[in-house]
RNA sequence: GCGGGCGUGGCGGAAUUGGCAGACGCGCUAGACUUAGGAUCUAGUGUCCCUGACGUGAAGGUUCAAGUCCUUUCGCCCGCACCA
């Protein structure tokens, strides 16, 4: 018979519900604790990866809890987003009753999964009380200058019928629904995000409690580069072209020009040119490649020349301006200079294209010849055909060219990113309104913070076609202007869900201010979030924008802490048959189905214990099994032992035996290992099998030791930290055990236990007696023994002395407790 | 190509500071209890030519001692990738 589990965590889950045993306020004398998970989009059910996660952050909330800390642990919802409108196009649905009943149905599996949420601090991102501040804070990045209009080149998923940013566009596809992203010329909102970019990659070194891995990516994303920009006039124009380049030192090897095909002065430079035609033919058939086939390594360089010349500033040569696939607008200024000798893309262009090759760094002790060379010289050497500069290695003329330029004003040391602003408008409807108002008089008008929220409206129908849906609300678009007050239309486009999810772990501070996102009382008590657990998936995306959004807040006063989030965990997969759960691989296990089978304790241990969390972890049906197996056991050992420990008196008890003793050892050790594993490394892999061999312990000592010798005050206490070591892993069978055995109160409220180093330390031990670092015996010696004396002891035994006899003893090393090494000759 | 990570039994994984490799769990084997066992308990379980030897992807090295440190190398996973 196995232990009534469904009874069990029903009963517990209300009884935390009822007496509200996890909320929190901010007047505490005990230190804060902000525990956090991100929180999920509603899809409808709960899959095994937030399973995973939201049981590491209850172990960790419920560890920190029983630690004295005044923990704050909440749960929300990331609820717009595009699922709830094709779910709509789909079954007729509107997205809001289809996103609120999906949040329903989560909600109860993350109750009867039992994690120790604060419910009272519950938001969703689609709710108007919370896209209200949402619209806010749009509001202060717009009157601060840093959320602006234009019109630009954007990533157009045709699929989702909406633009993407450059972080949502993976490998040329949509990050969402996976098909080719094209590109498209709209006017679009824009986030400032390149004005932090520098502060953002600097602080990144503030991020210590970081995996290493996600503030690399952070740090590759923001792509820092140095160099120059230079300035090159076109012959016989009026115009002048700049260039970026990390390598000013090769500007003598310059043969040629190439500019983006986009580029705005395109037009104007081929007008009237006899490859005028061409040339249009060409950017045409750019405009129809999308992103990932143009700039792919493996795609061929291809270029026309322009017909235009522009002149090389240092030595005044005439070159050739091309236009070219590899050039794109939006990094650095869209024109590049090509020096073949010394860069790969541009060597294979020049080949093509029949343009010189001009050697202008020599590798040590080598001749480089620009007509027979097969790959471009990139590494350092010494600068010739370089004028005044020849002879010097490259890295100080760089320093030298950089500092003439800016002394003959045509060009200027010049920092790029990568990092491109941050586009947060869609062309869709579930997400929360931009609020702003288009005048004839006053062009574009905020909505005035006092007229917040800019409610979605609900006559709406979606057609899936390239526009907002909120274009045909006539309810919604049109609105009279603030400033003047005449009728303007209301800007339709809605605000990405990146925006929402970017300040939620302050709106969890205070969640229920209706004058304001958040106190500055709230806020800086709680902030930053000691503890952030989540996919590492989100490792660029979100974690970049929560981190300029912070900034931004800090800036403005808002907010104390200028970086959000202390300690980041990246948890790893859930895989099943080596791969990740998909409905396409038919290989999902669905929680519910594991929950009903043998209980959210199972479940949560399982998954606890299969895999340290921040690795990928094999789902196994047998190892559930396994560990239903263990907390049956442990049900079984504390209801053995009920009737024993039921008068024991508190404290001291006769002289203890040498199966008392061990089972205090073990149990002591249990108590240091679980604290270790879950306070300093997460391990919780470990933690729970130093649990597991606890209560091997206990059925050992069963085993071996009659009723009438048990030591009830022992026993009585082996029982509390079995369940107190048990509580933060599965909190509803420590929570009935824990009353069992007849404590009252919530065993989640109890003082976490610590160990005892007395019971730790074993007068005797068992040591290894290693001959020429091989083990040939072993022996109990007193723990307390010197060096000396653990040698000596080492060299008495029979076997030892028979294996050293006639041999000479060149050295002898003992490690206290661990082993004696005899070398011998 | 660049950056990050990982290779340990039949499987998931331990080994935290260089100190007895394989904790714990799964699986498997045997025994006990039993009408029965897919329940439970107990014992065993890296490999082999088994008083010993070998063994942490491979090859070298440092050391009394190496999964752990160093050098070389192979394989896998993840991220970025024409960024001038």
């Amino acid at each position: 018979m196995s232990y009534n589990f469904s009874e069990i965590e029903q009963k517990w889950q209300k009884y935390w519900e009822e007496n509200n045993c996890f909320e929190v306020q901010e007047s505490d004398d005990r230190p804060k604790y902000y525990a956090l998970e991100m929180f999920p989009y509603p899809s409808g059910n709960l899959h095994m990866g937030h399973v995973r996660n939201y049981s590491i952050g209850d172990v960790v909330a419920r560890y920190k809890t029983m630690n004295g800390y005044n923990v704050l642990h909440p749960m929300g919802w990331d609820s717009f987003g595009l699922p709830a409108e094709n779910a709509a196009m789909k079954h007729g649905v509107h997205p809001n009753e289809w996103t609120w009943s999906n949040i329903e149905n989560m909600k109860r599996q993350l109750k009867e999964l039992g994690i120790s949420y604060d419910w009272n601090r519950e938001v969703a991102t689609c709710h108007p009380s919370y896209y209200k501040w949402t619209q806010w804070m749009f509001l202060q990045l717009y009157k601060h200058g840093l959320a602006y209009k234009k019109k630009s080149f954007v990533n157009w998923c045709p699929s989702c019928a909406t633009v993407l940013a450059n972080e949502q566009v993976v490998n040329g596809k949509c990050e969402r629904c996976k098909s080719d992203v094209g590109k498209k010329d709209l006017e679009q909102w824009f986030f400032k995000i390149t004005d932090y970019a520098q502060r953002l990659l600097d602080d990144i070194d503030k991020l210590a409690g970081w995996p290493e891995k996600v503030k690399v990516m952070q740090s590759n994303w923001i792509g820092r580069s140095e160099g120059a920009e230079v300035k090159f006039k076109v012959d016989s124009m009026d115009i002048t072209l700049t260039v970026y380049t990390t390598r000013p030192d090769t500007l003598f090897g310059v043969s040629y020009m190439v500019i983006a095909p986009e580029h705005p002065l395109v037009r104007e430079l081929i007008k009237g040119m006899p490859q005028e035609k061409e040339c249009l033919e060409f950017i045409h058939k750019m405009q129809f490649l999308n992103e990932i086939t143009r700039t792919s390594n493996e795609t061929e360089k291809e270029g026309v020349f322009t017909g235009r010349y522009v002149i090389n500033p240092v030595n005044n040569k005439k070159v050739p301006l091309y236009m070219a696939n590899y050039v794109l607008l939006d990094y650095g200024t869209g024109i590049v200079m090509g020096v073949p000798a010394h860069d790969q893309r541009d060597f294979e262009f020049a080949r093509k294209y029949n343009l010189p090759v001009e050697v202008v760094i020599q590798p040590e002790g080598q001749k480089l010849d620009g007509a027979t060379m097969t790959e471009a010289f990139t590494a350092e050497g010494i600068m010739v055909n370089s004028g005044e500069y020849d002879g010097l290695r490259n890295r100080e003329a760089m320093v030298k060219i950089i500092e003439d330029l800016e002394k003959k004003n045509i060009g200027t040391r010049k920092v790029n990113y990568r990092l491109r602003d941050w586009l947060i408008s869609r062309q869709r409807y579930w997400g929360a309104p931009i609020p702003v108002i288009y005048c004839d008089e006053c062009g574009i008008v905020p909505v005035p913070e006092e007229d917040l929220p800019v409610i979605l409206p609900t006559d709406v129908v979606f057609t899936g076609k390239g526009e907002s849906p909120l274009k045909g609300s006539e309810t919604f678009v049109y609105a009279k202007c603030p400033k003047c007050g005449k009728m303007g239309t209301r800007e339709t486009d809605t605000m990405d869900t990146f925006v929402c999810s970017s300040w939620y772990f302050l709106r969890y501070c205070d969640p229920s201010n209706d004058k304001e996102p958040f106190t500055k009382e709230a806020v800086d008590y709680w902030m930053p979030v000691d503890q952030y657990i989540g996919g590492v998936e989100h490792a660029i995306l979100h974690l970049l924008y929560a981190r300029f959004f912070t900034k931004v807040l800090y800036d403005l006063g808002y907010v104390s802490v200028d970086e959000p989030f202390t300690n980041l965990l990246t948890q790893g997969m859930v895989l099943k048959d080596g791969a990740k759960m998909s409905k396409s691989l038919g290989n999902v296990v669905s929680p519910e189905e594991i929950v009903n089978k043998y209980g959210a304790d199972t479940a949560r241990l399982f998954i606890l214990f299969a895999s340290p969390p921040e690795k990928d972890l094999e789902w196994s049906d047998q190892g559930v099994e396994g560990c239903f197996r263990f907390l049956n056991r442990v049900w079984r050992i504390v209801e053995d032992m009920t009737e024993a420990i039921k008068d024991a008196p508190e404290g001291g008890t006769d002289a203890y035996t040498r199966e008392d003793k061990e089972l205090l050892y073990v149990m002591h050790a249990a108590i240091k290992k679980v604290t270790e594993d879950i306070s300093e490394r997460f391990n919780f892999n470990t933690a729970i099998s130093a649990i597991m061999e606890f209560v091997n312990a206990l059925y050992q000592y069963k085993e071996k030791v009659i009723k009438e010798d048990y030591k009830p005050s022992l026993l009585k206490d082996a029982m509390e930290k079995l369940i107190l070591l048990l509580a933060p892993f599965v909190p509803h069978i420590a929570e009935e055990l824990w009353h069992k055995i007849g404590k009252e109160g919530s065993v989640h409220k109890q003082k976490w236990p610590s160990y005892d180093a007395k019971a730790l330390a074993r007068d005797e031990v068992e040591i290894a007696v290693q001959i020429n670092g091989k083990v040939r015996d072993r022996i109990m010696i007193p723990a307390g023994l010197s060096q000396q004396e653990m040698g000596k002891a080492a060299m008495e035994t029979a076997r030892i002395r028979e294996l050293i006899n006639g041999k000479e003893v060149v050295k002898v090393i003992a490690v206290p407790k661990k082993l004696v090494n005899i070398v011998i000759r």
